[in-house]
DNA sequence: GTTGAGCGTT
């Protein structure tokens, strides 16, 4: 998904793209478009997202009409500091989408794992404390990846119990990355214009009473069946707190 | 609310 086109990348016949790596979690494609666009004509500005979490990876690709430019922006924005940390500018290697062929199979890397969340950030913290190597790292989260992948797919069919588990899990986090997500979103209108309208958040006035099911019908004798169908679960309502029912 | 090596989209 780009700015520019829903419909994937706009044209790639003859763009350079730009590896920024090292951007906050935070960062967004508004925020990087209009810093490289002052060191040229910019294409596209695209930043990779997780498919199941939505957020972003931490990286973006810049997609620069000239190469000269590109090169320009690589020097000028290389190592400046965007949104509190110093980002990284280089060429991309087009893996994945290179027209011209790769012939290295990176497809088990290519489906990258969630990053997690609390545990594996200690232990990556007191690796890196003593050892700056990144490379022994890297074969170490891959193998955590092949092991979880392996471990989810079972999952799925071998241990409903745990699934039941990560699905409460997964529910809070996404309701948590709602309000992130919307707030990106909300700033991604804006862009380089003005913010021309802000949809209406949450209008508290004339709540919309739910429990209206057309009263005339009642003295027909068949509202039993259709009654039931309306709330097919008495006790899944019943246990959604009755009392705060019109506030949610 | 959290993280920090890397290479991309409906």
């Amino acid at each position: 998904m780009s700015h520019f086109g829903r419909t994937g990348p706009p044209d790639i016949r003859d763009t350079f793209s730009l590896l920024v790596l090292n951007i906050s979690f935070r960062t967004t494609a508004d925020d990087l478009f209009p810093l490289f666009e002052r060191c040229g004509k910019v294409v596209d500005v695209f930043i990779p997202r997780d498919r199941r979490t939505g957020d972003s990876r931490g990286f973006a690709f810049v997609r620069y009409k000239y190469a000269d430019e590109a090169q320009k922006a690589i020097d000028r924005l290389d190592g400046r500091n965007v949104d509190g940390r110093n980002i990284m500018v280089q060429f991309a290697n087009h893996k994945g989408r290179v027209k011209e062929g790769v012939e290295k199979s990176r497809d088990r890397s290519r489906s990258r794992s969630p990053r997690p969340r609390h545990r594996d950030r200690d232990d990556r913290r007191r690796s890196r404390s003593r050892s700056r190597s990144r490379e022994r790292h890297v074969h170490d989260r891959d193998r955590d990846y092949r092991r979880r992948s392996r471990s989810r797919s079972r999952s799925m069919s071998s241990s409903p119990d745990h699934k039941s588990h990560r699905r409460a899990r997964d529910d809070v986090k996404r309701k948590s990355r709602s309000k992130s997500r919307s707030r990106s979103r909300s700033r991604s209108r804006s862009y380089h214009s003005s913010s021309p309208a802000r949809r209406s958040a949450s209008p508290p006035k004339s709540p919309p009473p739910q429990r209206s099911p057309t009263p005339e019908k009642h003295a027909n004798g068949k509202d039993s069946p259709l009654s039931r169908s309306v709330s097919p679960s008495p006790k899944r309502a019943s246990s959604r707190s009755p009392g705060s029912d019109s506030k949610e």
